[in-house]
RNA sequence: GCGAGCGUGGCGGAAUGGCAGACGCGCUAGGUUCAGGACCUAGUGCCCGUAAGGGUGUGGAGGUUCAAAUCCUCUCGCUCGCACCA
């Protein structure tokens, strides 16, 4: 018998799925398309068993449709711009291109060795001219369309990377990809207006029913939508001036008792222009600014307010309440000035008491009475307003109506929603990128890249001298050129895209990637989008997941696709650990694909990746369990060895018996179960343990009864069976053993199996007796039995009998071909 | 603080109102092999018991139900996300 060798089987039909072009996809009417799609990964040259398990998860899916006669689309690429590569390149000492070039090489080698089922011809590449040019385009056309646009703001600098981020890309105040502290920064800078769609945004987030609830809770809170009104008070020193200022509030409008603006508000300099105040105010309106993100925004920063010595007038009273510049206001979400009421805010609270500041209660909750000096809270709950004029005695959640439906009529304010999203900044001062096509001209003005001048390529003969490599503002032949509007001299932007812009598209390509007039064939887009199955990591939950939903959503106004989302279905996959943490170099505790399929060949290693856990949860790492993995191939292995040479030797008998008839259920059992788990719950885990059972269940056949006495027919329809199931899970195997039982098609062209519930029925069924609801005996009785017959036989039971002794039965619970439970006092 | 999720043997995990612990790992015993970490068989939640059997058991406390890991209320613990958003 031959030993099973997973390398030499997986090697072999690796090269011939490759050679036939095996897993390519095309347009076909007539049958229900599928797009099945993983994250594409960064070229880092490393695959690692967070990939792993990704392609292993869209493997399974993309082979199990096919098999149920899906028109199968499955895709891959590379989101190959981006920082690593350069500082990758000055460490290796090259070419950023290069470097990436080799890792994308050294990557789909490895990925083929998982036996993924890839359609290759779709690759994409994002740093490939041909493929960069249009996120160009799809850049210029975001420009046309008034989306794109630039101005000064203060943005999220990295000392670190050297580069702005955008607030997605800031966790916590530090930078995403380095942990280094970001600051802030005065910069101009080219902006998406995302908020434009901010409503959308959360909207369409309903339609996404399969996508994880956490992953839409986090987009929605992301968005941070909030409704109230904005409100416009007039400053009593400047007649001139008002101070515009949101509320989710307006109902304690009565009860403000000061007003803050935040240290960046236009209007702090020239309210403490010439007065005593000015330099303490200015000096800490400086302090402030250099702060830290993280330092500034934490909770338990301390809440600093400075007197400006100005006064604001309160439109619906005409009160007088000093103005003060606080650094817990933000200029950058509503318009930068709060409206300070103590009784009903916490913050505006904790600052009054602070600082000393009065309080005023005008909303009272029902049966209490708050009084405004002994309050240790505000009160921020339901109740009437008080103390508020002709609105006094209203409900408050009436009076936030009322008062905004009177400010409106007296020209004061007016019903407003503010949203937490803020403009995506995407210029980046880094050479591995996209450049951003626009040039400069000094008589005609910020100028779009004509189309046909595009791709705007980046220059390839690089500095690999210093720690970093050389931003394009350093290559004088990139930055001249000629002013596509009066041929003068011009100079080109220098600023690359950030890279999320190149994946927040590349799904489409896919679709056509060989297109060479616009991003995408249309037609065939609208082929294949949405995305059917979207799987990655949760990490991306507010970062790619949000912008390629702007993306696809911009291209649907312009009317590129018919898609309004990207992504139908969403898995987020959880992450691989070992040991209780991380896989780390430090830790010593990796583990490579790469060992793993060179040990155990790639069958084993997908299996117990997708065996150890559900997919959406973290997984843990467990050398021993690879072992019975591979020791469950194996025994697959030799079933299929020792059965042909059992087939070889003699005819079996023909007659089926009950351990036949048994074996039949058994396989029928296990497509059921297969079938459904992979289907409706992407539960691999439950799936593949039917397998196992199917397997078991095959064993105990041949062991039960001598070669000779064996039903041939019956045995290999089940060993048929098993390998069709098995199929998606360990490719290789499979196809090796499916061909030897004698198959000259490929497994994988072959129709999932359908499962007979004729042959699931059992004559006999084993049925629990319970007596109170606890277990006290077991009867085996015809799967027909009726209520009153299992009662019946129930009670004829000799265990059942003496616990029934003296006792009364009050009732009797019975569910056919399951338990009775006899109730008894 | 707000939001989401989770809590089951020695371990990964099954079971979504009806036999808790499928399947796998580990462990124990026996068999087999020149030998083995290979293979086969049996056992394996905990407690009492030689056994038959009994008790107990899904973080904890209560409740609904003939029946609860599963539904409800409270509570404890852990993980993740957001966090001065006016």
């Amino acid at each position: 018998m031959k030993n099973y060798n997973p390398t030499q089987i997986e090697e072999r039909w690796q090269q011939h799925w490759e050679k036939e072009d095996f897993y390519r996809s095309e347009i076909d009417q007539s049958k229900t398309k599928y797009y099945v799609l993983e994250m594409f990964p960064y070229p880092s040259g490393k695959l690692h068993m967070g990939h792993m398990r990704v392609y292993s998860i869209g493997d399974v899916l993309a082979r199990f449709l096919r098999m149920h006669g899906y028109n199968v689309i499955h895709p891959m690429g590379w989101d190959a711009f981006g920082l690593p590569a350069e500082n990758a390149a000055i460490e290796h000492n090259v070419n950023p291109a290069e470097w990436t070039a080799r890792n994308i090489e050294h990557m789909k080698k490895q990925q083929n060795r998982l036996g993924v089922s890839y359609d290759w011809r779709r690759e994409v590449n994002t740093s490939a001219p041909d493929y960069y040019r249009w996120s160009q385009w799809l850049f210029l056309l975001m420009y046309e369309r008034g989306l794109a646009y630039k101005k000064k703001a203060s943005v999220n600098w990295c000392a670190d990377c050297a580069t702005v981020l955008a607030n997605e890309q800031v966790e916590k105040g530090l930078c995403w990809r380095c942990s280094s502290v970001v600051e802030s920064r005065e910069l101009e800078q080219w902006f998406l207006r995302i908020t434009d769609y901010a409503e959308r945004l959360l909207n369409d987030l309903e339609q996404l029913e399969d996508w994880p609830e956490r992953v839409k809770v986090m987009q929605q809170h992301w968005i941070g939508r909030s409704e109230g009104a904005e409100i416009a008070f007039g400053i009593k020193e400047f007649p001139a001036e008002e101070i515009r200022t949101f509320t989710t509030r307006p109902d304690t409008l009565f009860g403000v008792t000061y007003m803050v603006l935040a240290p960046e508000h236009p209007l702090v300099k020239k309210l403490v222009q010439g007065t005593d105040r000015e330099k303490e105010v200015l000096d800490f309106v400086s302090r402030v600014k250099q702060e830290s993100e993280i330092d500034r925004t934490s909770e338990d920063a301390p809440k600093i307010g400075l007197l400006t010595g100005r006064h604001a007038i309160n439109p619906i009273n005409g009160e007088e309440v000093p103005i003060l510049v606080g650094n817990y206001v933000l200029m950058a979400y509503g318009t930068g000035a709060v409206m300070g009421v103590p009784a009903h805010d916490h913050r505006d609270f904790m600052f009054a008491r602070k600082h000393s500041l009065p309080i005023r209660v005008v909303i009272q909750p029902e049966g209490e009475e708050l009084q405004e000096d002994t309050m240790q809270e505000a009160y921020v709950d339901q109740g009437v307003m008080v103390n508020s004029g002709s609105f006094n005695g209203l409900r408050n959640d009436e009076g936030i109506k009322k008062v905004t439906e009177y400010l409106e009529q007296q020209g004061l304010g007016h019903f407003r929603i503010t949203y937490r999203l803020r403009d995506w900044l995407i210029s980046r001062q880094r050479y591995w990128g996209a450049p951003i096509p626009v040039i400069y001209c000094d008589s005609c003005g910020v100028l779009a890249v004509p189309e046909k001048d595009l791709p705007v390529e980046l220059p390839l003969d690089v500095e690999l001298s210093g720690n970093r490599v050389p931003g394009l503002a350093q290559y004088d032949e990139f930055i001249k050129t000629k002013c596509p509007s009066c041929s003068g001299e011009a100079r080109r932007e220098t600023d690359t895209m950030d890279t999320f812009i190149c994946s927040s598209w590349y799904f489409i390509r896919y679709t056509s990637p060989d297109t060479k007039s616009a991003p995408f064939d249309r037609e065939k887009a609208n082929y294949w989008m949405p995305v059917d199955q979207y799987i990655g990591g949760i990490e991306h939950a507010v970062l790619h997941l949000l912008y390629a939903r702007f993306f696809t959503k911009v291209l649907y106004d312009a009317g590129m696709i018919d898609a309004q989302e990207p992504f139908s279905r969403l898995l987020a996959q959880g992450m691989v650990y070992k040991d209780g943490a991380k896989m780390s170099k430090s830790k010593g505790n990796v583990v490579t694909p790469d060992e793993i399929v060179e040990k155990y060949g790639a069958d084993t290693g997908r299996l117990f990746i997708l065996f150890a856990s559900p997919p959406e949860k973290d997984l843990d790492w467990n050398d021993q369990g690879v072992e019975g993995c591979h020791r469950f191939l194996r025994r697959i292995w030799r079933l299929v060895q020792e059965c042909l040479e059992q087939f070889a030797a003699g005819k079996g008998k023909p007659e089926m018996g009950e351990r036949e008839i048994e074996l039949e259920r058994n396989v029928h059992a296990a497509i059921k179960k297969v079938t459904a788990d992979v289907k409706e719950r992407f539960n691999f885990n439950t799936a593949i343990s039917a397998i196992m059972e199917l397997v078991n269940s095959i064993y105990a056949y041949r062991q039960s009864e001598n070669e000779g006495s064996q039903n041939h027919q019956v045995l290999s329809n089940a060993l048929e069976k098993t390998i069709l199931l098995l199929a998606p899970f360990a490719p290789h195997l499979a196809e090796e053993s499916w061909q030897l039982l004698g198959n000259k098609e490929s497994v994988h062209k072959q129709k999932w199996p359908v499962y007979d519930p004729e042959k699931l029925f059992e004559e006999e069924v084993e049925v629990v007796v319970q007596i109170n609801g606890k277990v006290r005996g077991r009867m085996i009785v015809p799967a027909g039995y009726d209520d009153e017959q299992l009662t019946a036989e129930a009670r004829k039971q000799e265990r059942v009998k003496e616990l029934l002794e003296g006792k009364n039965i009050v009732k009797v619970i019975t569910v056919p071909g399951r338990l009775v439970n006899i109730v008894v006092r």
